[in-house]
DNA sequence: ACCTGAACACCGTTCAAGT
DNA sequence: ACCTGAACACCGTTCAAGT
């Protein structure tokens, strides 16, 4: 069969196909997704460089969804809308988000988020290297509550080494993501009262 | 060549192997184990289900060396002992991290942390819905910042992208795992002092 | 009881051959 | 320019055969 008419690849067509598959399946394989895309796999290196650039491309999709353009009051609560929306945006493909933790994110993806967030504590008063400290530890919480979005049900089996603080806790436990989703709610407002905290001017 | 008068492998062998190829090359292969333990890679199989287990055989390694007997002070020093003692059991072996993220943690290994922070949370005045919702967000940050810890040095590459609230604390960023260990040390500050701020008695 | 050898299905990637 | 077919090295796993 000769080439058709029409072309049946892109990167764009295929980082797509590879989230369907993610989202879908929970992860992705090179003749998997061929097959998604009526193709061979050999096909797909006319686009991509292999696996890993993929990865990278669902990386980047996912962090250009992430709308910083939250200029509302406080310092703090720009934080928040930023933490929320990083979040939000993880949320969408929960699925994908143990695929990012094997390789460290390549700086140039996500600048504007973290330009964002370093303005915002630029001007509430942190020091610069409190400023890195700060966007880190909203990075490592976002993506600690993403993971927890991702994983299945918990399944606590509240058998007798569950001691009864524990019990009590996990008898109010709902389903994912109504229950990660209160979490990280909760987990917002501990962080954003703990960062204000911080300021010398806070007290 | 027979049966050889030692047993060669066992469940805790080849864990501890395991672990050894991924402190030293980031993860592990079943023909790399087997080489490694001088033997044939269906060897594994009379020991371990399967590499999943291995996962697992790890993960629980790694939660069997949290230090929960940490009974100084009050609830809040609980928990941030707790959650520094979890941490720094993940720092021992960073690379482990990622591979702990693809599937869910199976309950059981992590009854004692699990239990002694809801115990601080309980002692402390929190009801068991926010209880259960202080030891996700716990969970999450030490998850989230030991990833981090496992990331190789970020190259921020300062392009004309960055802007100047950015460049400045990136001027003051070290070298992991120095910069990583100072910032958990900030997230922690910010997190403790958040949580205290939720109580009512705290205002 | 436990190690081995052979085998199987599957994966990621390369590359010359086509149009 | 881009899809294909064939090939390669590699992986996880099974299982009958040995002792």
């Amino acid at each position: 069969m000769p080439r058709p008419p029409q072309r049946l690849l892109s990167p764009e067509i295929i980082t797509e196909a590879a989230i369907e598959s993610v989202d879908e399946t929970g992860d992705f394989t090179m003749p998997g997704l061929a097959g998604r895309l009526k193709v061979r796999p050999s096909s797909l290196y006319n686009h991509v460089s292999g696996r890993a650039e993929i990865v990278e491309f669902m990386r980047a999709r996912l962090m250009a969804g992430i709308d910083v353009t939250s200029q509302s009051g406080s310092w703090s609560e720009t934080v928040a809308a930023l933490a929320s929306e990083y979040r939000r945006s993880y949320a969408e493909h929960p699925r994908l988000i143990p695929l990012f933790t094997a390789h460290t994110v390549q700086a140039g993806v996500a600048f504007g988020l973290y330009n964002a967030l370093a303005q915002a504590f630029s001007d509430g008063g942190f020091e610069p290297g409190e400023t890195l400290h700060a966007i880190t530890t909203v990075d490592s919480f976002v993506l600690g509550s993403a993971l927890d979005l991702a994983a299945p049900e918990v399944q606590w089996s509240s058998g007798p080494e569950v001691n009864n603080a524990m019990k009590a806790a996990l008898a109010t436990s709902g389903k994912n993501p109504e229950r990660a989703d209160a979490a990280f709610e909760f987990g917002m407002r501990v962080l954003i009262s703990g960062l204000v905290a911080q300021l010398p001017t806070a007290h």
